[in-house]
DNA sequence: TATTGTTATACTCTATAACTATA
DNA sequence: TATAGTTATAGAGTATAACAATA
């Protein structure tokens, strides 16, 4: 194993584990204590990237059809999310986020900002540490990016 | 709103986007498929902290009695920790991580470790850029740690 | 025949309430 | 009386298998 991939190796383990850590954290704030991590994984994707099938959303989700058909009832009855019968193709259900299924999202991640600016706040970082963080950020999602 | 909360907002916004996604990434990679991320989060707290009461464990994962009793019970039946009575109060139960507990553990690590080399060696990350990450690391635990 | 979605059934994780044993 | 843990019961999320409707 040469120098940089045991660089790259160290370097991987310590972003593992702060981010483990911090998603944990962060993870516990939400604007409906009724609102699993599942369900608002879901209402985060219809509301980022729209009306989607079924088939689509567990794709997507990595759960199977049955999985998704059955947290779409849950989010239907609760008034997040609304099924339309697809006319082109009659087998399909599109499913749509609603506005108050919109709405619950905003507030999550504004709360989830919220306890993470508090937590920063306390520690007074620095004009350089804070681009750290985000140059850092930007790395990131360079990884998960498809 | 000052311009130094300004840019704290936008990097802690940042932050939690980049660190849900990598979390959610690197959260499929488990050694074996029949564990849960509950019983991985309480064999890493057995593993990390040594013998634990099951109120312990419960108040440390942000769960009730019960469901930490029906946890155990599910990774004492697969050999993965180990109940022994408390001789010195005998209304506690002390709880162990077996051998076996903590292979699955590692290998987990080690899995998701891979996982993520794999996906930033793709990028061919400068010096700098991993020096960027670690930074941003060592600041990342540094807002979860008490 | 293949695809889309649902129903049936079962297991895990979660909760609250009620219980036993011990301090 | 208070604490530690368990049992009983119920709801949500997950799976696989079997099914209906449609392409």
């Amino acid at each position: 194993m040469s120098a940089s991939d045991e660089a790259l190796r160290l370097t991987a383990t310590d972003l593992r584990m702060a981010t483990f850590r911090l998603a944990r954290r962060l993870r516990c704030a939400r604007a409906v204590d009724a609102m699993s991590d599942a369900q608002l994984a879901v209402l985060a994707t219809l509301r980022m990237h729209g009306t989607r099938t079924i088939t689509a959303l567990a794709e997507r989700e990595r759960v199977t059809a049955p999985s998704m058909t059955s947290m779409i009832n849950g989010l239907e009855e609760q008034g997040y999310v609304r099924r339309t019968p697809d006319e082109a193709d009659r087998r399909r259900v599109l499913v749509d986020i609603t506005d108050a299924g919109d709405e619950i999202v905003a507030q999550t991640l504004r709360q989830r900002d919220d306890l993470l600016v508090g937590m920063m706040s306390e520690l007074h970082f620095t004009d350089d540490e804070l681009k750290t963080l985000r140059d850092a950020s930007a790395l990131m999602r360079r990884v998960v990016e498809p």
